[in-house]
DNA sequence: ATTTTTGTTACTATTATAGTAATAAAAATC
DNA sequence: GATTTTTATTACTATAATAGTAACAAAAAT
């Protein structure tokens, strides 16, 4: 084999790190600012934003120099959020149980250590419950909890070494072993709970979405209350049945497409 | 100047060009198939692709070695799709005319010679209204007839001769000529029509968002009533005010953002 | 008015890609 | 089940593209 790099493009991978630092926190960015954060070298970041304008995936404000979304960009952004061949197949799922049993649902993909949310639907009662669509909080979320606890030893340690943790509310746990506890006990019970960990008002439980063929975690699902109404313990006698029966279906679909 | 080229990535082109062909109604390529709709040659595509998987932009069905959209596509699509100002600028003004006047709106950007759909609320008697995102029938609706009365005269002929109508409703109208009378109309109306010709059972009326600034078209909104209920004439008495105090009200955003 | 920062262009050595071709692996066909 | 056809992957190298340095231009900031 002659270079084992032969067959991957680095630019195409710099242009792609380029289009991943503009989101909602970070509509605007200015050049240089894009060459000091991916590391690229200011000419070689003027030539592929140079390129995203042309394409109309990067606009220029007409005022100052900055760089935005483009028209193409949004539009790519709709297509392969719509054409997301998991999303299509998981939202009749969940739109189903969420009409049956009147419970806010949610769910998301693994993608490293990050969560990525993938859809949901919620009740009125979890008013403002609006989260973002990139998540690295697992440690203080159901559905987080859920996927660690299916981790291998060494994913696990990676995470929990790597992550910075918050006391999003006081009842966040923000100790390493607490965590580590907690996820093994996760592990043993099936499901994984928030007790308004990461938001008061709500408590959660989750169960992971697995690839059955290929055995590893693909993402999770969680049932979300608002704790006003519901307690922990009639949530774990009443709706784990409904939860692992979700996961169990989001599975085999998960595990069909090959993801 | 040594070569005009050299601040354009030819290679970044041809991968934003493989991604765009995933979309909902081609969730699944081959690599072959890739390469011939791109044009790119067979090794080179392998290599784009490649990159792609080993991103998590694409991924292989494990049985078939067909490509879909991966997590990080979707995760993308996300970002590019809440990252984009103009969506988040123009979504507060819509929703505030919606719940104002209970109408449905539908809002969308130009891209060339296409719409790609920006941001729509629907009352519920609009049941089953789903419009594509990327809609190429310019000829055939108001945000349409309303973008193409503001091409210029060598875009609209550009349009005209390259477009291919179809006869979606029975009155659509597929006749360049008559076509061209009705553009001409649109502009000194200040507003387009469309009367059942998209889809039956729906009538629209539309305006252009223009960009002040530069004096170019930027997109298009319409309003759109069920035929059942409203007669043509009824909404033009009644809705045309408010339309364009809305499109207005957006060339202002759109104006102010360089789009 | 001067300094500093940021954006754009020029210039090559170096590297990546295109393109051909050969091989491997699946699918499709017989 | 063997054979043909299609598709995917790897090898090889001429050619073309990119990286990186540096110089310059244009804004911002001071």
């Amino acid at each position: 084999m002659a270079n084992k790099d032969q067959y991957f493009s680095k630019t195409l991978e710099k242009g792609l790190t380029i289009l991943n630092l503009f989101d909602r926190e970070h509509p605007s960015r200015s050049l240089i600012e894009i060459s000091k954060l991916t590391g690229i070298n200011k000419t070689s970041t003027y030539r592929l934003v140079n390129t995203f304008v042309h394409l109309g995936y990067l606009r220029k404000s007409s005022d100052n120099k900055s760089l935005r979304l483009g028209t193409r960009a949004f539009a790519l952004g709709h297509e392969c959020f719509h054409g997301f061949d998991i999303y299509q197949g998981i939202k009749p799922v969940i739109d189903k149980t969420f009409l049956e049993h009147k419970i806010s649902i949610d769910s998301a993909l693994v993608d490293g250590n990050r969560l990525i949310s993938l859809y949901r639907r919620e009740m009125p009662n979890l008013v403002h419950y609006h989260l973002p669509l990139v998540m690295d909080e697992l440690y203080a979320r159901a559905m987080g909890k859920a996927i660690l606890a299916h981790f291998t030893e060494s994913e696990l340690s990676g995470y929990l070494e790597s992550v910075h943790m918050e006391e999003l509310t006081p009842n966040t746990l923000t100790d390493v072993e607490k965590i580590r506890k907690e996820i093994i006990e996760t592990r043993n019970r099936g499901y994984s709970v928030n007790n308004e960990e990461y938001m008061l008002g709500i408590i959660s439980v989750g169960a992971p979405i697995m690839n059955f063929q290929k055995r590893t975690v693909a993402g999770s699902v969680s049932l979300d209350f608002p704790s006003k109404e519901y307690s922990l313990g009639y949530i774990e006698q009443n709706f784990i049945g409904i939860l692992l029966g979700l996961a169990g279906e989001i599975s085999e679909i998960i595990t069909s497409m090959g993801m």
